[in-house]
RNA sequence: GGCGGCGUAGCUCAGCUGGUCAGAGCACGGCACUCAUAAUGCCGGGGUCGGCGGUUCAAGUCCGCCCGCCGCUACCA
């Protein structure tokens, strides 16, 4: 049987941000979702990247005193490293500066082009010399003095350049027709509707180039233009897997499974793209998952309210798998939540360092003083030990629903349900009131504990990457053994394990704790 | 304004096609235990399911109206 493919990907960041949390939460739910089905045995091509082009990107060049190549190279290492610190195992980081994006868009080009979806026509806005800004028209004010204002009181102009247009009005029908017959096209269900009515309200031809700058991919044939933001980014997922050489070896994960993006940019992902693929001839991608924003102690995350979490300080604080685990276990992945230190420090002290840490150094430890750290075999098993078993064995088949609709929380509360659950068994059954009673009985119990510490840490792998693989270190499970298909063969029993260590360490709270 | 959604225990929320659906987690209180990172386990608390009015043998669960929130309503990635 071949092996499935499955391709995921982050939004490509924009190079004149600043990375953070927002960042962060996005390219970890995608890190799980390819960990997971890697370790389920699917061939998955995770992408993430930088986007670097348009006149933000040249101005803020020209400000640092770089060229624009050199500022891209810079900050984008920055998003890279970002990426490594994370311990996020993307397969490929696209930037849209590579020769290989520009080969990519060129041929989309061409291919749209000679579909007819697009012309040459003039694109206006209302600008604001003085901002240097475009403004939509219900944006500015007519004063009583005649003079049109931009919303910073800065008198605007209608100014007009020359611009290809897609035809992105001639797709309304075809775009519903797709999410009419892919129902999961868009998620959450709430977002769809919002797509579909935008849609049902009447499409406008789209402005694909630019001729008031030069940083971007030149459109062929057509001297003085470049494409403009939306065809040029969106192409990455097409540039990543090998496009337009149908003959290279990722070229087969096209389509993509999911695009993974912030609710602000959906409508490009759920309308724009698919119009654009479809008009070029190429399968749309299966799904577009939005995801909420974060806000911070409850208020809006932003800079001038200096109160932008940046990923880096959090994962010094708390480590890194707890920072990964809280953003997943906080809020459902389609809603808003709010990072709170609060929260995430009792993610860590309460769910993480008493509930499971404390549960295997319980059993491990009580392993390692007991019976001279030899994992016992289990004997005849009790209805009791079933139950327990059982209930960790229910695990992958649940998780891998959750984790397919990027219920990140849900999967990580069925977890925490069979962690629970194990906390209850080692009380109920007491090995140690069984060590001078029962030996035979307390190595059974020991076993099944192990065993159940065992699967968590199998399936908790993507989410904690890290500790887990301490976790199963400590239980004796070889890398060879860590897969999902091991789930399937049970501990064997009589093997020395090492001294366990601590999973977690706790961070207390400090009084008055700011950001 | 238009379209869509929400308002369930102090907090965050589950409750699909109407009849053990009045629940979970947290917080709070009591008890037990002491193998463990003073960790864990057990028990409990009664909230007019936003308001009013309907449909029905039966409504958080359907319909109407009202009140209060929120999202979307295109060229900034």
């Amino acid at each position: 049987m071949p092996r499935p493919t499955r391709y995921i990907t982050t939004p490509i960041y924009y190079v004149n941000d600043v990375p953070h949390i927002g960042h962060a939460y996005t390219t970890i739910a995608c890190d799980v979702w390819a960990r997971f089905w890697r370790l389920d045995g699917a061939e998955v091509f995770f992408l993430t990247g930088t986007d670097e082009h348009g006149q933000k990107v040249a101005k803020a060049a020209e400000a640092s005193g770089e060229s624009p190549q050199a500022f891209t190279d810079r900050v984008s290492q920055t998003f890279r490293e970002l990426a490594r610190s994370m311990n996020i195992a993307n397969d490929d980081f696209i930037r849209t500066t590579e020769p290989r994006h520009y080969r990519a868009c060129e041929e989309l080009w061409r291919r749209i082009h000679a579909a007819g979806d697009l012309y040459l026509g003039e694109y206006g806005g209302w600008y604001a010399v003085r901002d240097e800004a475009f403004y939509r028209e219900s944006e500015t004010t007519l004063g009583e003095d005649g003079v049109r204002r931009g919303p910073t009181g800065a008198p605007v102009e209608w100014v007009k350049e020359p611009s290809w247009f897609f035809r992105l009005s001639a797709w309304q029908e075809r775009l519903l027709e797709l999410y009419e017959r892919n129902p999961d096209f868009i998620q959450p269900t709430s977002r769809r509707n919002e797509v579909i009515s935008f849609v049902r309200a009447g499409l406008e031809d789209l402005s694909v180039s630019r001729t008031s700058f030069a940083w971007g991919v030149p459109v062929p044939d057509s001297p003085g233009h470049v494409m403009y933001v939306w065809l040029d980014a969106l192409t990455n997922y097409l540039t990543a897997a090998g496009f337009p050489d149908e003959t290279h070896p990722r070229w087969r994960f096209w389509p993509a499974d999911v695009h993974v993006v912030g609710k602000d940019i959906l409508r490009f992902h759920a309308v724009y793209w698919p119009a654009f693929l479809m008009s070029a001839g190429l399968p749309p991608p299966k799904r577009v998952f939005a995801h909420g924003w974060w806000t911070v102690e409850g208020q809006k995350m932003s800079k001038s309210l200096g109160n932008v979490v940046d990923p880096r300080e959090e994962i010094a604080r708390v480590g890194l798998d707890p920072f990964r685990f809280f953003l997943l276990r906080e809020i459902p992945f389609g809603q808003d939540g709010d990072f709170t230190r609060r929260g995430l420090l009792k993610r860590l002290n309460v769910d993480l360092a008493n509930e499971f840490g404390n549960l295997a150094q319980r059993t491990l430890g009580f392993v390692a003083r007991n019976t001279g750290g030899v994992l016992p075999s289990p004997d005849v098993l009790s209805e009791d030990d079933r139950a327990l078993l059982d209930a960790a064995a229910g695990l992958l088949p649940a998780m891998r629903i959750e984790i397919e609709r990027f219920a990140f929380h849900a999967a990580l509360e069925g977890a925490w349900q069979v962690i629970r659950d194990a906390n209850a068994y080692i009380d109920r059954e007491k090995p140690w009131a069984l060590r001078k009673e029962d030996p035979v009985r307390m190595g059974t119990v020991l076993w099944v504990l192990a065993e159940t510490l065992r699967r968590l840490a199998i399936l908790l792998q993507p989410v904690m990457p890290d500790t887990m693989g301490r976790l199963l270190d400590q239980l004796g499970v070889g890398t060879e053994a860590r897969d999902f298909a091991a789930l399937a063969h049970p501990l064997p029993g009589g093997r020395p394990l090492p001294q366990p260590e601590p999973l977690f360490r706790k961070v207390e709270e400090t009084v008055g704790q700011g950001g």
